[in-house]
DNA sequence: GCGTAATAGTTGATTTTGTAACTAACAACA
DNA sequence: TGTTGTTAGTTACAAAATCAACTATTACGC
C-alpha cells in the first residue's frame, strides 16, 4: 500500500485552515474592535442572539461551540454595554433567557451589514460555483448541521 | 443593483473557516499535546523548522504569520526541551539560527506522520478534486493582506 | 420525600497571549 | 566618524483564555 510520500505540511488541512481563517477574520475583527470595543467572544455572542433570538447562554454554547467561561464573560460585557438583558426562566430557574436591547439590535444590523458586503468581496474571489462548494466543505469540516 | 438579502450570517466565511479550523485542529492537537507537552506555537515552529530546515526567528515569522514573541518563547520553550539550539549568525550578530536537534527531528518525524495520517483522513471527505479545490482556495485566502 | 447525581452559570487561580518598551547590532549618510 | 534610523530578538506588564472549584437548581432512583 503506497504512502503519499509527496505529503507537504505546508498543506496540511487544518493549518490552511487556521492561516486562511485568521487572515480573513483581520478586517472584520477592526471593525467591530474600533467601533464598538468588542471582544471577538463579544461579537459572537451578539451574533448568536441577532440572528436566532432570545437564547439561553448554554444554546449559544452548543452552537457557536464556545466553552460557557467564556460566554458567561462575554454576556456580563454585553450586559454593562446595555446591548442585552437577562431574564430568569420561570420553569427552570437555573436557565437565564438572553435577549438582545434596541441598542444590541442596532449594533447587530450594522455589524450584519458590515459583514455581508465583507463576505461578497471575499467571496468575488472565486467563482460562484466554487464559492458554493467552499461553502459546503467548511459546514461539513465544522460539523454544522 | 440587487442586494443580496438572504445573505445569512451562519455562513460568513470568516466564522465558517473559524468553526472548521477550530474543529479540524482539536484531535490532531490532543496528539502533540499529549505526547510531547506542546502548544500550538511550539508545534508550528518545530514544524516550520523540520519542513525548511535552518531558519531564523524572524523567517519563521514571515513564513507562519506568527508575532515575533510568540516566537520567541516557543524558541525557548523547545530550547528547554532541548528540540533546537541557537547559533549567532556571525555576518549578522542581532541573527539566531534555529536548528533542529535529533530530538527535535524525531519529533518532528513522529508528527508528520501522525498529521499526513489524519490530514488524509480529513481529505477523503470529498471527492480529490474538491479536496484540491479546496486547497487552492484555502491558499488564496490565506495570502489576502 | 430524601439522597445523590447532573446541569446552568459564575468566580478565582493559572497560563497564555498581546502590547509596548527595551537592548544590541547593523545601515545609511552627512 | 558620528548621528540617526532600522531590525532581531527579549522582557515586563496588561488583557484574555483555560481550568478547576463553587453555588443554585433540577432530575433521578429508591
Amino acid at each position: 500500500m503506497p504512502e503519499n510520500q509527496d505529503f507537504d505540511l505546508i498543506d496540511f488541512l487544518p493549518y490552511l485552515l487556521n492561516q486562511a481563517a485568521e487572515e480573513s477574520s483581520l478586517a472584520f475583527h477592526q471593525v467591530y474592535k474600533a467601533r464598538y470595543g468588542m471582544l471577538r467572544t463579544e461579537w459572537r455572542v451578539l451574533f448568536h442572539l441577532g440572528r436566532y433570538g432570545a437564547l439561553t447562554a448554554k444554546d449559544i454554547g452548543a452552537r457557536a461551540k464556545m466553552h460557557k467561561t467564556k460566554i458567561s464573560r462575554a454576556v456580563a460585557a454585553l450586559e454593562r454595554r446595555r446591548f442585552l438583558t437577562r431574564t430568569r426562566d420561570q420553569r427552570d430557574k437555573r436557565l437565564e433567557i438572553l435577549n438582545l436591547t434596541a441598542a444590541g439590535r442596532a449594533v447587530y444590523a450594522d455589524l450584519h451589514d458590515v459583514a455581508r458586503s465583507y463576505h461578497q468581496t471575499l467571496v468575488a474571489l472565486f467563482p460562484p460555483e466554487d464559492a458554493e462548494r467552499l461553502r459546503v466543505m467548511l459546514r461539513q469540516l465544522a460539523k454544522i448541521s
